[in-house]
DNA sequence: TAGTGGTCTAGACCACACA
DNA sequence: GTGTGGTCTAGACCACTAC
């Protein structure tokens, strides 16, 4: 047992077993905040020990897909509100806890791909977007201007009214109405002066210093999901950063 | 064997291994570079079978302490200069690869340590520290300045010119001169202008937006070894960072 | 009490490095 | 060949959850 054909290509065994997993939940096999089946009988199902079946979850937990609860399960990972919080959005009142924002949504609009959003999103040049802005206040204040592009066909069908009633945060509306759950983001950042554009919203003088925050969401398969332009008034809030290792 | 009077406390036994070699690692019983015995011993010495030594392993490669290298063995991570390019240093042409800073001194002297710098540190407001001022050059253009402060202290003897014809990186000489290992750090960034103290080095105008980064660096036993202040010109750099699970 | 994940064992065999 | 880490097994028992 556990050595056979399956293996075919290089990979050991536990690895086989977490693309596998990733495999069913990226079809939606495992939809999101459904449970697995217990480790012993995914063990059998897989035809390797439970301690390998424990290596490839213990992966896809650590990567955040999935959550394990002692006593009760393991379960596939939401964006409900904390994990969201804790994970992707990293703007804090200065020196003091993170804050839920509230949001407001200043424009929603279909268009053409600029070149810099097509070639994140990894779409040509004319194709179809949907643009939106958004305004974030923290504590009732304007802090952050979010300029969001995704693309139509993957989120065919969206609307400015889905949009702005949707109950939790805009990555709980791509997971739950269209399918899409962003798994990682990678983000680029530079200080840059408020065009009034900006300035307005933001209520701060025009060239105020705003920090400019450039990001790529990716799904499970590393498709990129959404581009994200932000620009952040950091005169009462900061942005923060762990570097590990 | 292996759940006896050691695990007094309600830890399990791969915790405390990895708690005893944390403590090895920062009595430097085992000096950075240097190699662990093998698994198989380390097992026996610890009086734990061997998937227990490897999940207590295993968590500290993944932090970044130790390398393991199949065929050779596992050692105490150095801060050899690919690895702190990788982990401490977040700043990149803009969308380019990450390149090789050189660096200048700009000021060297021994002083108080003001009060944010104390708090940092956790010292008293009037205790001596060491504050320097540093210019980093990124393909010869200067990008971003540092501002420096550690405890004297902790750091007796260092002096400019030490400083200065270090062969390597600041943090490999703190580890080499000074047994100080930066084993995890935390940043916090902001948009600000900048005055004439940073535009000069930096050869830009007065009141540019600038990008600042202020950073404290820890050890094992997470004690604050480093604060440091740097001003980014992002005009044609940026700060990256990724957003895991 | 039954079902879940969490820890641990005592090996075996494989892949790689080096002499 | 010898020594290293890498993978894997087939269980056992513990801790927690829910009924």
């Amino acid at each position: 047992m556990g050595g056979q054909l399956e293996f075919a290509r290089g990979l050991p065994a536990y690895r086989v077993v977490k693309d596998r997993l990733i495999q069913a939940l990226a079809s939606g096999h495992y939809p999101a905040g459904s449970s697995l089946p217990a480790e012993k009988l995914l063990a059998e199902e897989h035809g390797v020990s439970i301690g390998t079946l424990r290596k490839a979850v213990d992966s896809l937990v650590f990567e955040g897909l999935l959550i394990r609860q002692q006593g009760k399960g393991t379960f596939v990972s939401q964006h409900d509100n904390q994990r969201l919080l804790y994970y992707y959005f990293h703007i804090v009142p200065q020196g003091k806890q993170k804050v839920r924002p509230t949001t407001k949504l200043l424009r929603f609009q279909r268009g053409r791909a600029g070149d810099e959003a097509a070639q994140r999103l990894g779409l040509g040049v004319s194709s179809w977007v949907f643009k939106i802005r958004n305004l974030l206040l923290i504590e009732s204040k304007p802090v952050i201007v979010d300029e969001i592009v995704v693309d139509a066909m993957r989120f065919e069908g969206l609307t400015a009214r889905q949009f702005e009633s949707r109950p939790g945060s805009i990555y709980q509306l791509y997971e739950s109405d269209f399918g899409q759950t962003v798994v990682r983001a990678s983000e680029r950042l530079r200080a840059c002066s408020a065009s009034q554009e900006h300035s307005k919203p933001l209520a701060i003088e025009s060239d105020s210093p705003l920090l400019q925050i450039r990001r790529v969401a990716y799904g499970f398969r590393d498709d990129p999901i959404e581009w994200r332009v932000s620009y952040v008034n950091t005169s009462e809030h900061e942005y923060f950063s762990e570097l590990n290792s």
